[in-house]
DNA sequence: TGATTGTATGTATACGTAGTCATTTTCGTC
DNA sequence: GACGAAAATGACTACGTATACATACAATCA
């Protein structure tokens, strides 16, 4: 009848394991124990550490658990704030890391400048891992990041590879496809779209497209669009427009196919494109890369490049966690490089 | 010469604060108060603690801080995994939270029966604030939540409001514009493709459209697609597409308007019809929910209702972290509903 | 029965910092 | 030059937990 017995109370100040101790009769680290590692602890005591809890609306503290065990469960990823694939691979490193009951701590920037102090910010948390998902890192703030006893994986990074742990998709490998693909169609000459060409992304792909393209003698000019954006592929597909089916430029050297160097940035570019009145694949092919669900809508079925992102964040969560007792103590970083699949789509079918 | 001149270590060992102390011959406290409150030491030490700092490569333990300020800086986000609306929510949230000095640490769930567990996760980190951003949290959840001491506020999610600190877009104003709009065009009879049922939002949207239509003397059905996701509304667009040119039906009673509770359910329906060729806006108009940036891309342009997404974020936020000094201890949860913007597309233009 | 092993629990300490209080130094002023 | 206030610093402790070590107790075996 009285108020004071309400069986489950709710913690109304900080209720800690001496507490609980003292509930259930036993010593604090009966609780600890009985919250960390259960098995080490009788059934019957168990039983009464978890009333007691139950009782004053016990709660672990995480914070005092990191800093004594020095681990904090928590992983931590450095990603750029826009553009739809990063988005996705942050869900998906979320989704995974739940799955190993861990967490992710999210440090998301809009300008490359952020990333310095970012990563100071970074190294105050004691995560258990951390992934760095940019091209804007530099050399020298990626090797000082190495250094710390951090675990460190750079995700779809080409420059980081050798440096520190990497995984990315197979850029060279899905480039070629591409070029192959566009040769097959019987293209003559290509336009490469690229997002920001002091990425190494772009780098790398650009380059691997135009050597396969130029083994299937087919020139390939770069044109730099200013970010990975479907804006910045909308104005670039406009400004394409007008070369590609103006009466000034020569029929011969018109370019027959707009290979882009992503998924979001090639939907703005056909967009563009259209709004010229350019058809798409008519008048010019268009690949993508990435195989970001959006190209796979209907509306625009964009062939592109599909990265196994589900698998390329398992790669680089086991090396933040390795799950095997074969842990990788190895002095050298561990690289990991996963093939995409080519998705054939409308923009480059008759 | 000597190798061990090296002018910044790198922490090959854990380097505290006493480390510091030692070496620029100062207290402990003094470091600590060097990184935590600066201006209360003199500028000479602090050059000195600074630099003693470097030498060690030392860096702030932000555990060790949290433990002891009760503060963490660090804010939760409970959140579907999945969707393109909550991809673009906790870009959003990162990046306000960034501004802020604050972190995100993101718990996201495919499955609605993760949350329970997920939530004891939660309450483990001493959160500086928490935002719930699902539907699928029950009520006894809630105001579980509700009685511990974490700032909470509930994100989009119509059904908490009054129980805890909410922000929420508004729904009826919104669909009731959508209403207007459909009415507007003359439409005679209307479908309203939803999500989940069981969501508070998918309701109150419902809800709040057949009110609406009903008071311009147009009838609503209810179809549900089963999801939020594109591919449930391409599915559900299939479906429709029968109901909606089949010559079997009354051509009075045939509905001439899709009302969509999002816009990535939106883009599906609008594909799927399409797959069936129904021709929006010619057979039927049509009308999303949310603003998403592909839902303005150039290939759909859908008339939808455009949530202030920032305004939005930036009202949990401070909800959370109340800047002002006017912090509010009141009893009575906060409410903030906040009215989005119809922007018309060529969904429902002629 | 006594020696032995293993399991369950208690005691005590450390994790690295922030803040309280006391003490020292600095500095402006008459 | 003395005095008081303010600024700067130091000594100490607490935050809440995990774990090494010691201890108690039950179970096994010769």
């Amino acid at each position: 009848m009285a108020a004071n017995a309400a069986s489950v109370n709710v913690a109304s100040v900080n209720v800690t394991s001496v507490d609980v101790a003292a509930e259930a009769g036993v010593s604090q680290a009966t609780v600890a124990r009985t919250f960390s590692s259960p098995h080490m602890v009788s059934e019957a005591t168990r039983q009464r550490v978890h009333d007691a809890a139950q009782q004053l609306g016990y709660v672990p503290n995480a914070i005092a658990r990191s800093l004594k065990s020095q681990r904090t469960n928590i992983v931590g990823a450095v990603v750029p704030a826009y553009g739809e694939y990063w988005q996705s691979v942050v869900t998906e490193f979320s989704r995974r890391l739940t799955e190993r009951s861990r967490q992710l701590l999210l440090f998301s920037f809009s300008e490359a400048d952020q990333v310095e102090s970012m990563l100071r910010a970074v190294q105050q948390y004691r995560l258990d891992g951390l992934v760095l998902a940019s091209a804007a890192i530099e050399y020298d703030q990626l090797s000082s990041m190495a250094a710390t006893s951090m675990p460190l994986v750079a995700f779809n990074q080409p420059a980081a590879a050798g440096v520190v742990n990497s995984v990315s998709v197979d850029n060279e490998l899905g480039m070629s496809e591409v070029a192959d693909h566009v040769a097959d169609l019987g293209c003559r000459s290509a336009v490469f779209v690229g997002g920001l060409s002091a990425t190494s992304t772009d780098r790398v792909r650009f380059g691997a497209a135009s050597a396969r393209l130029q083994h299937h003698g087919i020139a390939c000019r770069y044109v730099e669009a200013g970010a990975f954006s479907y804006e910045a592929g909308y104005k670039t597909g406009c400004h394409l427009a007008g070369d590609l089916v103006g009466s000034a430029s020569d029929e011969s050297e018109r370019p027959d196919a707009v290979i882009v160097a992503g998924d979001e940035l090639a939907l703005g570019v056909v967009d563009g494109l259209k709004s010229y009145g350019v058809d798409v694949p008519g008048d010019v092919v268009l690949t993508g890369f990435d195989g970001l669900p959006q190209a796979a809508w209907d509306g625009y079925d964009l062939t592109t490049i599909v990265q196994p992102i589900p698998l390329l964040v398992a790669e680089a969560v086991d090396i933040l966690l390795p799950s095997d007792t074969k842990l990788k103590n190895s002095t050298k970083p561990v690289e990991r490089v996963v093939p995409g699949v080519l998705r054939p789509g409308r923009t480059t079918r008759p």
